[in-house]
DNA sequence: CCATCGCCTGAACGGTCGTTAAGCACCGGC
DNA sequence: GCCGGTGCTTAACGACCGTTCAGGCGATGG
């Protein structure tokens, strides 16, 4: 139970709080049952309290949500810009870049991607707006990418293949792992490149 | 627990029956706004009629979800081996069938394709394994399929493109058509394909 | 040894949900 | 004109959920 190894936040004198750690937990449970389908109670049981201990750490339970999903949108978007940065006036390593970055960060957060690809619309318009915003933004990303590899594809084409692309990587929360990750990354990495490419 | 529930009549009704009509419409909500976020009143209200009237069409709302869920599996299974058997020893034209089939099914029932992705957990032990079961047996399709075409990929690997395939070919759902229909078929078709040989 | 603060508990609240019960309106067949 | 069934209504129930509140307990600092 004691996982307290991780990089401090931007917040020096904090170490990984409390915080962290029951919001790990409710991510679990979020992508395992559903955000409707845990209580409150569920989550502090499954963190060692009662329920309404956890209003002590978080406004609510949506804000759990929120405080879940935001930091993703904004690593994927933060690194994707950093991958086409690194290869510009290449479309073909960044798009290699993109994907391997894409591929291994589903593969190791797949909970959260889980939550991201289902529970999203469980949030109220204003957060929700915001990640859509960021999410937006990462789309871009690839699609500039992708319509400068193949300048044949519109806007709107490019659009439907990087979400195919997304749904191909994203696909590994739903597995069991019967193979081992960085076989199951080799394959997903491949794939994803021969469906983007021409 | 009422013993007397009415069944889908193996007579043939006249007309589309109202529970058709009353389950299409529940399966739109629980795709939109999921399981938990759809109560029972929002579904009869959508459909013209209160809560309870739904009583009279389904033993409840898991049987609702039930209904919805397992017609589609078995409508993919059957599709699937139909495919596979017409196209027996040409391995790369019965995946070609097979993807063919599962894009056309995917963007004629986007709502449902997401019901399946994102609610089965949300049923009960019995009619879930039941599910899951007829959806293993149509991954076996694609996964014997795969393996004919490339004998080098094992058994587990040819389950992760499989499922990688699904997750590309069922990403049309998370977006509202921005490029049309045959032309997004045409893209989805190429890049799974592509995705899935060698 | 006491005051304080962080973290937690137990009880309770208003609200919503799935479900049941009882009864009314309509309609085709005898 | 009556009958049975179908399809619906309103009312109500028990359960559960998110949230609030008042207070307790232990470590910390003076």
């Amino acid at each position: 139970m004691t996982a307290d190894q991780q990089v401090a936040p931007a917040v020096p004198h904090r170490r990984r709080s409390r915080r962290d750690e029951i919001l790990e937990i409710a991510v679990g449970l979020f992508a395992a049952r559903g955000y409707h389908g845990v209580s409150m109670d569920d989550i502090g049981a499954a963190a060692g309290v009662t329920g309404p201990a956890l209003y002590h750490h978080f406004a609510g339970k949506e804000a759990m949500l929120v405080a879940a999903l935001i930091p993703v949108s904004e690593q994927l978007l933060a690194g994707g810009r950093e991958r086409v940065a690194e290869h510009e006036g290449r479309p073909l390593a960044a798009l290699a870049a993109l994907i391997e970055f894409h591929v291994d960060f589903a593969l190791a957060n797949p909970a959260v991607i889980a939550l991201h690809l289902h529970e999203l619309d469980r949030l109220p318009e204003e957060p929700r707006r915001q990640i859509r915003r960021l999410q937006r933004l990462y789309v871009e990303e690839w699609v500039n990418t992708l319509t400068a590899l193949r300048p044949e594809l519109a806007a709107g084409e490019a659009r439907v293949l990087a979400h195919a692309a997304f749904g191909l990587m994203n696909s590994t929360p739903f597995l069991g792992g019967e193979v081992d990750r960085d076989r199951r990354s080799d394959l997903l990495r491949a794939a994803a490149l021969a469906a983007l490419q021409g």
